[in-house]
DNA sequence: GACGAATTGGACAAGTCTGTCTAAATTTAT
DNA sequence: ATAAATTTAGACAGACTTGTCCAATTCGTC
C-alpha cells in the first residue's frame, strides 16, 4: 500500500477477490436465509473466508447487509440499463422485435441472479430498513421506468404505436411480459426459457392488440422512413 | 369436554379465543419479522397470552408457522371466491363493470390483512417449505385462476370480449390492473384508493383495447339479449 | 528473501431463543 | 359450589449467534 495508480486505500489484489467472494455468499445467504436468519459462519464457510475476514472487511452483519443490498441495486441497474438499449427503435418486425426485447428484460434482468436476489431482499427486509429501500426506489425504478418509457414514446412518435402515456404503457408492458410467470417469482422459482417466451408472446400480442396503430402500413412506413434517414 | 355437537375434542369457547388471538399475532409477527426473526415471546405477548398456551396448542414453532400458512391460504381463497362471484357476467357497462371488478379483486383479496400476508410468507419462506407452498399452490392459484379464467370465458361466449385462450386473458387481466402497483407491493406497502382506481383503470382500458369485440355493438346486444333471457 | 499487511482459526463473553417443567391462579361446565 | 381443564408466570437447560481478541500463518511486494 505505497503508491497506486487509483486515489488512494485501494489494498491488493487478494483483497478484492476476497471482497468479491463475500459478497456473492453474502448475498447468497441473505437471499436463501433472510436477514434474521442468516448467520455469519454460514456466510463464511460459503465465501471460503474466515469469519474474522467478514468482520475486517464490513465491520458488522447488517453493515454487511446494507452493501450487498447498493451493491446488487447498482449491478441490476446496469443489467436494466445494457437491456434497454437494445430496445428496438427502428423495428423490422413490430411483433417479434418487441417479444425478444421482452425475453431479453425478463431473463437478464429479473430472472438473473441478482434480480432474483434483490427482488427478494426488497420483498424480504423492505419494511425494516425504510430508508435503505427508499433509496433503492429512487435508484432502480425511479430511474428505469422513465427511461423504459421514453422508449415506448419514440416508438409511439415514430409512428408504430398508438400511446397516449408512455409511462403507463411501460408498465403495462412489463406487467404483460410477465403475466404468466408471477406465481413462479413468488415462490422464488426461475422458469424455463419455453415458460418465458410463451408469457412474453403472449404478453405482447395482447399489447399490441392495444396499441398498435389501427391504420398501420402508411404512416409507419412514412414515419420510419424518415426515422431511419 | 363432555358432549358437544360438534364431532369431539372441541374445547371450550375460551379457549376457541385464544387459539384465534394466537394465530392473528403469529401472523402478524412472522410477516413482519420472518419466521426466523420472529420469536414466540413477541408473538405471545402481541396475542395477549402466555408463551406456554402457544406451545400447548401448536407444539412447535414450526408447526405452528404451518398451521398460520394454511389458515391464511383458506380465508384467502374464500374471499377470492366471494369476490370473483361479484364477476359481471350481464355488465351494463362493461368498462366501468371490469373496472369495479379490478378494484375489489385488488382491495379485498391483494391488500387486505390476509392477503398481504399470506403473499409475503411465500415470497419470504416459499424455498423452505416446499411442500408446504406446493400445497398452497394446488389450493390456491390452482384454483382460483381457473374459476377467473371461466368466468371471461362466458364474457366472450356472451359476445362482449372476443377472446382466444381465457387462462391468458384473465393473468393478463389482473397483471394490467396491478400494472402500476407492483413497487408498492414488493416493499409490502398499501396503495391508496386513488392509486388501485387508477391502475385498474388503465389496466382495463387497455384490457379492452386489446379484448372489446371489434364490432361490438350489434353482435353483443344479440348475445346479451339471448344472456339474459 | 524479507518485510508489512491481511488472513486464519480458535477461544471467548454476552446475549438471545426454543422448548420443558413447575406450582399457583383462573376459567368453564356441571 | 365443586371438579376438571386451561392458563399463567417464572425458572431453567441447551443450543446458537454476534462481535471481539489474539497468536500463528500466509500472502503480496519490494
Amino acid at each position: 500500500m505505497k503508491h497506486d495508480v487509483s486515489p488512494d486505500s485501494i489494498p491488493p489484489r487478494g483483497h478484492e477477490a476476497k471482497r468479491a467472494s463475500i459478497m456473492d455468499a453474502a448475498g447468497e445467504v441473505f437471499c436463501r436465509e433472510s436477514f434474521a436468519g442468516a448467520n455469519i459462519d454460514m456466510i463464511a464457510a460459503e465465501a471460503g473466508v474466515s469469519r474474522q475476514t467478514i468482520y475486517n472487511h464490513h465491520g458488522d452483519k447488517e453493515k454487511l447487509f446494507v452493501a450487498i443490498v447498493r451493491d446488487l441495486t447498482e449491478r441490476c441497474n446496469a443489467g436494466i440499463f445494457a437491456t434497454i438499449s437494445t430496445f428496438p427503435d427502428q423495428p423490422k418486425d413490430l411483433e417479434t422485435d418487441l417479444i425478444a426485447f421482452a425475453v431479453r428484460m425478463t431473463r437478464n434482468c429479473i430472472c438473473n441472479r441478482d434480480g432474483k436476489f434483490l427482488r427478494k431482499l426488497i420483498q424480504t427486509e423492505g419494511e425494516r430498513y425504510p430508508e435503505l429501500f427508499a433509496e433503492w426506489r429512487e435508484q432502480g425504478p425511479g430511474r428505469t421506468w422513465p427511461a423504459i418509457a421514453a422508449r415506448f414514446a419514440r416508438l409511439a412518435h415514430a409512428g408504430f404505436l398508438d400511446i397516449e402515456d408512455p409511462d403507463v404503457a411501460a408498465r403495462q408492458f412489463l406487467a404483460l411480459a410477465n403475466a404468466e410467470l408471477q406465481t413462479t417469482f413468488m415462490l422464488g422459482g426461475t422458469p424455463t426459457d419455453d415458460e418465458v417466451l410463451q408469457s412474453a408472446t403472449h404478453g405482447v400480442r395482447t399489447f399490441l392488440r392495444a396499441f398498435a396503430r389501427r391504420q398501420p402500413a402508411a404512416d409507419a412506413q412514412k414515419h420510419s422512413a424518415l426515422a431511419g434517414a
